[in-house]
Order: C-alpha cells, then sequence, then structure tokens
DNA sequence: AAAAAAC
C-alpha cells in the first residue's frame, strides 16, 4: 500500500495543505480511495466514521476542481450529508486542506438565515456541502442550478435510509447531470443501500476497510446494572463519573430528547459542567454547546443520536450509554465517539430491568459480551442473558470507588495529535433556554467531572498521553478525523 | 420507541 501522500496523485497544492496540517501517512481508506476517485472512477466506499473517510473524497476533489471554475448558481461537486453537524464538519475540511485554492464553499443546512447561503450561491460555489432539506429548498427557490455538478457525494448512506432520506436522494440524483461522478459511502450496506448503488452508479469500484460493525479494540467495554427509576439512574450516573480517575470529558447518550434536556439540567444543578445536544434545540445553540465541548469548556455532552454518528471530537475519554440503545448498530456508532485515532477509551452503558434484550442484541452484534461492573466501575463477571437482569440490587450502593487500569495503548495509523487541550471553568451554554445571564461554574465541583487545573487534568491522563508521545516521535501518522473545530461552528461568540 | 431533517 502507498505508504505516503505523494504516491496518490494528489496535486501539489492539496499535498502542501496535508503537510501543512501535519501528516505524513494516508490511512487505508485514503490509499485505496483517491487515486480511483483521481481517475474519475465511481466508488462506493464502506467505512465508519472515524477511518479519514471524509478526507478520501476532499482530497481527490479539491485536486480535480484545480480545472475550471465556478460560475453563479452553478456548482460544480455536491456533497449531501445527514445531519447539519457533519455537513460543516465537511466544510471545515475544505477549509483547511482548501487553503491553498480559491474554491467557494457553500453550507447549505437548515436551520440558519439564508442570507450567507444565498450570498455565496450568487457568488459561485464550486462545492455544495448539504443537508437534503435545505439543498431541496434552494433549488426550489431558484437559487442552484444543478446541471453542472460533475461530483456527487452521497456520505453516511446508511444514515441516511434511517432517516428517510433515500426519496429525497433519489430526487437530487434526478436533478443532477446523468453523466458524473459518483462517491457513495456507507458503514454498511443494507440491501435497499445496495440497490440504490445500482441504480445511482457506473461502474463503481468497491471499497471496504473495517469490518462491519466492529467496535475499536481501543475501546474498554463496561455494563453497569440499574434500576429503572430516573432518578436512581442519575445518581449511579454521577457516582461513576465521579469514579472515573481516567475521564476528561465524555459524552452521555439518552434515547430520548426529553432525557437528553432533564439529565444535562440535573447534572448541571448537581455542580458538572454538562450541556445538551439534540435536534429540537435551535441550530445556535447546537454549535455553541458542540463547540464549547470541543474546546473543553463543557466536560460533559449530553445528547441524543444527533451526536451519535460520525461527529468528530477527537479526545473523547468516556461515553455513557444512560439509556441502553435499542438498536444494537446505534451502540457502535456511540460508542465509537471515544476511543478515537488509536487513543484508548472506555464506554459504560447503563442497563436497565428492561434492557436486557437490547444488550443481547448488541453483544450478537458486536460478537462479544460486555463485562458487568459495579456502579463504582469495578469489572465484575460477564453480563447476564436475557431475562435475568433484576434491577434493584447494590448497583446503587455508593462505592467511591476509583477508576480502574486502563488498557495499555493499541497502535495507530489515523491522526495525529491535536493541541494540547485546555482546561477551563467558565460560562456554559445554557442550550434550551436562552438565558439572559451566561451562567458562572460553581467554584467548587466534583473533583472527577470538573476541568481541573491545567496541570492536574495533565497528571490525570497519563496513559493517553504517553501513547500520543509515541505516535507523535515518528511524526504525525495518517489523516483522520481530527479536525479543529469548523469556523462555521466558532461563527457565534457569545453563549447565553 | 426514538432520533434526524425544510419552511
Amino acid at each position: 500500500m502507498t505508504s505516503d501522500f505523494s504516491g496518490l496523485g494528489l496535486s501539489d497544492k492539496v499535498t502542501e495543505a496535508v503537510a501543512a496540517a501535519g501528516y505524513t501517512k494516508p490511512t487505508e481508506i485514503q490509499a485505496q480511495a483517491i487515486p480511483h476517485v483521481l481517475q474519475k472512477r465511481d466508488i462506493i466506499g464502506i467505512a465508519q466514521t472515524g477511518t479519514g473517510k471524509t478526507a478520501s473524497f476532499v482530497l481527490p476533489m479539491l485536486t480535480l476542481l484545480e480545472s475550471g471554475r465556478a460560475r453563479a448558481r452553478m456548482p460544480r461537486t455536491l456533497i449531501l450529508e445527514p445531519t447539519r453537524e457533519l455537513a460543516a464538519q465537511v466544510h471545515e475540511n475544505f477549509e483547511k486542506y482548501g487553503k491553498n485554492h480559491k474554491l467557494s464553499v457553500a453550507l447549505l443546512i437548515g436551520g440558519v438565515s439564508f442570507e450567507d447561503q444565498n450570498r455565496v450561491l450568487d457568488r459561485g460555489a464550486d462545492v455544495l456541502i448539504a443537508t437534503p432539506g435545505r439543498m431541496l429548498d434552494q433549488f426550489e427557490r431558484g437559487r442552484i442550478l444543478l446541471t453542472g455538478v460533475d461530483i456527487l457525494v452521497i456520505d453516511e448512506a446508511d444514515r441516511m435510509l434511517d432517516m428517510g432520506f433515500i426519496p429525497d436522494i433519489e430526487r437530487i440524483c434526478g436533478l443532477l447531470p446523468a453523466r458524473r461522478q459518483t462517491l457513495f459511502f456507507s458503514a454498511t450496506m443494507p440491501p435497499e443501500i445496495q440497490k440504490l448503488t445500482s441504480r445511482f452508479l457506473r461502474d463503481p469500484v468497491r471499497l471496504e476497510v473495517a469490518r462491519q460493525n466492529s467496535t475499536a479494540e481501543t475501546i474498554e467495554q463496561r455494563l453497569v446494572k440499574v434500576s429503572g427509576k430516573p432518578d436512581e439512574k442519575r445518581e449511579t450516573l454521577r457516582r461513576l463519573i465521579r469514579a472515573e480517575s481516567g475521564l476528561t470529558n465524555a459524552i452521555i447518550f439518552c434515547n430520548r430528547k426529553r432525557d437528553v434536556a432533564t439529565l444535562a439540567r440535573s447534572l448541571e444543578r448537581h455542580g458538572f459542567s454538562a450541556g445538551a445536544l439534540h435536534g429540537d434545540m435551535d441550530q445556535k445553540s447546537r454549535m455553541e454547546t458542540l463547540d464549547a465541548f470541543k474546546a473543553d469548556r463543557l466536560t460533559l455532552l449530553v445528547a441524543s443520536d444527533v451526536a451519535a454518528r460520525g461527529l468528530d471530537i477527537p479526545a473523547v475519554s468516556h461515553v455513557f450509554n444512560f439509556d441502553a440503545p435499542t438498536h444494537a448498530e446505534d451502540y457502535v456508532h456511540r460508542i465509537g465517539r471515544t476511543g478515537r485515532a488509536g487513543r484508548s477509551g472506555v464506554s459504560i452503558t447503563l442497563m436497565g430491568p428492561s434492557d436486557g434484550k437490547y444488550i443481547d442484541a448488541i453483544q450478537k452484534l458486536i460478537q462479544r459480551d460486555i463485562p458487568l461492573a459495579d456502579a463504582g466501575g469495578e469489572a465484575q463477571a460477564p453480563a447476564p442473558s436475557r431475562g435475568e437482569d433484576g434491577s434493584e440490587e447494590n448497583a446503587l450502593a455508593p462505592r467511591g470507588r476509583r477508576g480502574r487500569a486502563r488498557r495499555g495503548r493499541t497502535s495507530d495509523n489515523e491522526t495525529a495529535e491535536p493541541p494540547a487541550r485546555r482546561a477551563a471553568s467558565e460560562a456554559r451554554p445554557e442550550a434550551e433556554k436562552p438565558a439572559a445571564e451566561p451562567r458562572r461554574r460553581p467554584a467548587e465541583r466534583p473533583a472527577a467531572a470538573a476541568p481541573a487545573p491545567e496541570k492536574e487534568r495533565r497528571g490525570e491522563r497519563p496513559r493517553r498521553a504517553r501513547s500520543q508521545d509515541i505516535d507523535d516521535a515518528d511524526g504525525p501518522v495518517g489523516f483522520g478525523p481530527d479536525s479543529p473545530v469548523p469556523a462555521f461552528l466558532l461563527r457565534s461568540s457569545r453563549i447565553n
């Protein structure tokens, strides 16, 4: 396999931007896909997020875009993403690796004003990155012509399917020239998706990099039994958070938006640095919360499955499933927010009295048993199988344990280490109801959850740091999902 | 049973 970017046929401008970003070695999907994309072949890429998938299409597209230029309202490439945050993330990739290009990139997503989008479109956008709804809306308003699109990217196709976007995708494909290049990415290939590829791709090259539904070797997984009572569940969660010595930050998934909001408020009341992220929040709050979490101004991100897939937050130490996911694949996606880029990560799933069947399905899917731990976080025994998951017993007894030893480092072939993380304890976003005043953090907070002063935090993460030091020693390897916070997400300065 | 996405 190609061992560095210079052999892939990318242009000098792109290669330089990649080098400037500190990457030397392509990931597997990049090495496989880039030459084919440059040869204008259609691609079916079966790859999970976190494999460096985004760069595998962004880099060759930038190279191909160097010939020709944009005309008003006639984009030359179109990238479709299932969520707004993912679209914003791809946008940031174009800005980062297209810094030597004079390309105009338009981000067409819902929940934000039309004005900025219109201005970019009128000026002439080379690249359109969009969620389907807003793109079609803009099309119907006559703001864009799709007859000039010669590269189409359909990203996260299986998720588009889950979200009911396939009719939109079909419609959009019908609006594009038949003679075009199509790059199609999906983490899985269910029959409906397979069917779609045979309809919309021509003689595609099929690439597959990661085994489907595999959970990263770098993630230590645990189950903790809890009662079904919400307040007891929250109490258990707090204890688990406090017991984790290696916790630098965490994403906590709930199954329902309502519970996301409730839990975030509850954690806050208990003095934790927590924010909420779900799809009923206005887009500004979503961006601000995500931004704060990425920048370490927020330690705990309580989220719905809007954050389960694809979101690229480089250094998440823990994922908690406050609710066991009812779809086994969602488990894989959720815990995939940690253990990224060769780092280690911990995932802890709370198992309520009626969650046994979901846990069974998850264990079957990932083909391993998830060890049972007590409420303090210590591993005990294999998970019980369906039907015998009593809920009450000692799971709720306080134990005040420290976290257990972490797994050793794992090999890394993906990404460079991001800049040092900052610890800060300042205002957090009041995600849901804009308050008049920024809220100040209480001075004292539970040690494990509060972002501690820089020194303490560094001391807290020796294993993670060690693994990264080794990686850094040979220079950054690979090229992956580590992108800084998108400019788009940084636009809002004030946190209400 | 729920989440996501256009106004």
